[in-house]
DNA sequence: AGCACGCCGACT
DNA sequence: GTCGGCGTGCTC
């Protein structure tokens, strides 16, 4: 007997391939099953769609080839995990096939189906060597708040996704741990997974869970998954969420997509923040499929589940609508929710609970607001500023300063000829590092050495223009110079950034280093703001926050909220510490816009009144969460290119179906034109519902196919649709 | 996406 | 006379 596998394979959706191809198999199998097919001349990793024993219509045998060999020891990926798959390839407007081989470990497409034996093999053995330890209850001595106790026990019976409002320091991650806890209980084989927007915040989510679940679950309980991993620690975590043996999954947005067959709860922790869109390849956003694969999960435990109480042995629980019908929990935390997120909660499709005080009864930092339009012409850092910095160093508080700016200065300028110091492959000024006396592209990773004089001219005198994080760590040791700790050492500054740690390790030791106290003033990028807990901070600056209000994208007051409450966030966070200090923490922000409302919000720590204002404002725009919006991208050999590819992909789709629903913006070039000599330009669709823009994008699909090989567009390099765009 | 086939410039 | 550039086209 024969059989007709359809199997998808990695090509993308513009390659001209359908959804699937069909094979030919002497053995029936069973949709999800890996398998290697040929495909031209090699040979590449499919997972089997469908396999029915007759042919598709018009395809003979002479068209088809044999499956090549099936991933053995592999259970086959299940139908919710399928199901999750589709609906983001077809919601994000890609292929299935490239979604799909997009979630699995990338180590899974070159290994051979002998090679891969071996390796389950080998953590077969690894694993029955593990000894499963007593267990304990590991809640012992973990007293929960008030508050935590409430939201604990809501969650418990929540229908719909919840979304964890909770204060910086209000205790989010106890219960995270707490959830996790018991969705685990629920069944032996039931798992979790949390995920966190970046790498750099695995690490101590990870020691909380490990030290709160080894000594239940044993060491292979909990495995990470990001792209921060060798491709062999990312085979054996994604295998050992597949095969169950992990009960817990910590990791970033494409842990989304891991095969979670026991899958019970899923955590998205700082919910808001964009690292959760991704930015390439199918631009999906984990946070939106953590809320789909959870309504997918919850549906199959709920058809599993319903006949069984129907059954001749009638359950002895209550009866009544969701009493205990098993679920697959979403929680979103932040204390600064998108406001995406915080309108599903105003329309209650989300379960909104609040946690607004400290662990510990802590008080938030209070906002000190330096209007920088009455302070010394050119000074980076107001003097009240330095002065309140170096009374607290004196008392040996510690303090943050953050610029979202990475190097010495963002441009070197010639005084005299005006030349600056441009790349030659993109549209933007290379950085000035003074460390490494490099000029450096961060769009293109284009490196030079600083020239000694003007290139243009031959003028000795260039100059940096503008500050970065090397500037100001080095202007602060200045100004500091003369501060004294308690113990009569020198105020010490420090700088961490992605340059900082670019080599492996030095994040932990420049956490340390501040841990212990050896730093008084770390002064960093973003990366400083998340997630990192310094107990005696007590001061935190942003130096140049309001930069970015004046960029023409609509969600920077919501971006620079956030990133003021969550730096704000790291300030005053030991309540003993602050008790015995008897100092009061301070959130600063110098700005030449006090007079905005957003800071009104802020000195309040009142995030509902600056999302309600938010929302009105988008409401009346109709711009997300009421608008819907994607974006067709266009990059080409010559700008010229590009906008005429979008703009002949506008005039064709006005006579499709549903072109009707959504409106069509002209192409225009982005804000940073041309990245290492590739021109840019994007093309904006509205739609009134998002039912409208999905509707009419898959109606464009084609049209945007047939579009490449018109005359206009020739330099076309590649075309690619955002689905809910983060920035515009 | 890969990888082939296919037609034009600098090297043994 | 070949090696190799990347432009077009196909993959069950």
């Amino acid at each position: 007997m024969t059989f007709w596998p359809s199997v998808v394979v990695a090509t993308p959706a513009h390659s001209g391939v359908g959804p699937s191809l069909t094979y030919r198999s002497e053995l029936s199998l069973a949709p999800g099953t890996l398998v290697r097919v040929p495909l031209g001349a090699r040979e590449v990793l499919g997972v089997v769609w469908d396999c029915p024993a007759t042919p598709p219509e018009g395809l003979t045998e002479a068209q088809t080839k044999p499956v090549a060999g099936v991933l053995e020891g592999l259970p086959p990926l299940n139908a919710r995990w399928r199901q999750l798959v589709k609906f983001a390839a077809q919601y994000y407007q890609r292929s299935l096939g490239e979604v799909a081989l997009a979630a699995l470990p990338p180590q899974l497409r070159d290994l051979s189906t002998v090679q891969l034996a071996r390796r389950l093999k080998k953590h077969q053995a690894a694993r029955n060597a593990e000894a499963t330890p007593a267990p304990e209850d590991g809640t012992d001595g973990h007293a929960l708040s008030d508050e935590q106790r409430d939201a604990l026990q809501a969650l418990a019976g929540a229908q719909a996704p919840v979304l964890l409002f909770g204060a910086t320091g209000s205790g989010k991650t106890e219960v995270y741990l707490r959830a996790t806890q018991r969705a685990l209980a629920e069944h032996a084989s039931a798992q979790a997974l949390v995920m966190v927007p970046e790498i750099n915040l695995t690490p101590q989510l990870e020691a909380r869970f490990r030290e709160r679940f080894e000594p239940l679950f044993g060491t292979g309980a909990l495995v990470c998954l990001h792209s921060g991993m060798t491709p062999a620690q990312r085979l054996a975590s994604w295998l050992a969420a597949h095969a169950g043996h992990a009960r817990i999954v910590l990791g970033t947005r494409m842990a989304v997509l891991a095969s979670l067959p026991g899958l019970r709860l899923i955590v998205v922790d700082e919910e808001h923040d964009p690292s959760y869109k991704s930015q390439e390849g199918a631009r999906y956003s984990a946070r939106d499929l953590a809320v789909y694969r959870g309504k997918v999960e919850s549906e199959a435990l709920a058809a599993e589940a319903a006949p069984l109480r129907a059954g001749p042995h009638p359950s002895p629980l209550p009866e009544g609508e969701g009493v205990n019908t098993p679920r697959c929990q979403v929680v979103l935390g932040s204390a600064t929710p998108s406001l995406e997120s915080w309108h599903a909660a105003d329309q209650g499709r989300y379960l909104r609970l609040a946690m607004p005080a400290r662990i510990g009864g802590g008080e938030l930092p209070r906002l000190r607001l330096v209007d920088m339009n009455h302070q010394p012409k050119g000074a980076v850092l107001a003097p009240p500023l330095i002065a309140a910095m170096a009374e607290r160093i004196a008392r040996g508080e510690q303090c943050l300063v953050l610029l979202n700016r990475r190097g010495y200065a963002p441009v070197l300028a010639c005084h005299d000829c005006g030349w600056k110091s441009a790349c030659p492959h993109c549209s933007a000024y290379r950085v000035f590092h003074k460390l490494d006396r490099t000029l450096r592209c961060h769009h293109c990773g284009f490196t030079e050495r600083v020239p000694r004089a003007c290139p243009d001219c031959g003028n000795l005198d260039i100059a940096p223009v503008g500050r970065g994080t090397e500037q100001v760590e080095e202007q602060l040791a200045g100004l500091l110079a003369d501060v004294k700790r308690p113990d009569g050492g020198p105020a010490r500054v420090a700088r961490m950034d992605a340059d900082s740690t670019r080599l492996k390790g030095s994040l932990e030791v420049q956490l340390a280093t501040m841990h212990s106290g050896e730093v008084d003033v770390l002064v960093g990028t973003q990366m400083i703001a998340k997630g990192h807990d310094f107990r005696r901070i007590t001061l935190v600056a942003g130096i140049n926050a309001d930069a970015g209000l004046f960029a023409s994208d609509y969600r920077a007051p919501e971006r620079l909220f956030a990133l003021l409450m969550q730096a704000g966030g790291r300030a005053g966070r030991d309540a003993a510490f602050m008790s015995s200090q008897g100092a009061a923490s301070e959130l600063w922000v110098q700005t030449w816009t006090p007079q905005h409302p957003l800071f009104d919000a802020l000195r309040r720590h009142d995030f509902p009144a600056f999302a309600a204002t938010q929302l009105a404002e988008r409401e009346s725009a109709g711009m997300p969460p009421f608008g819907h919006q994607a974006l067709l991208r266009a990059d080409a050999r010559t700008q010229q290119a590009a906008q005429a590819y979008l703009n002949a992909a506008a005039r064709a789709a006005a006579g499709l179906p549903h072109a009707g629903d959504v409106t069509l913006y002209p192409a225009v070039p982005l804000t940073i034109q041309r990245v290492a000599n590739v021109e840019r330009a994007q093309l904006l669709v509205e739609a009134a519902s998002r039912g409208a823009l999905q509707r009419f994008l898959a109606a464009w699909q084609p049209v945007l196919l047939d579009c490449r090989s018109l005359p206009e567009a020739r330099g076309l390099v590649r075309f690619a649709v955002d689905v809910d765009p983060l920035a515009i």
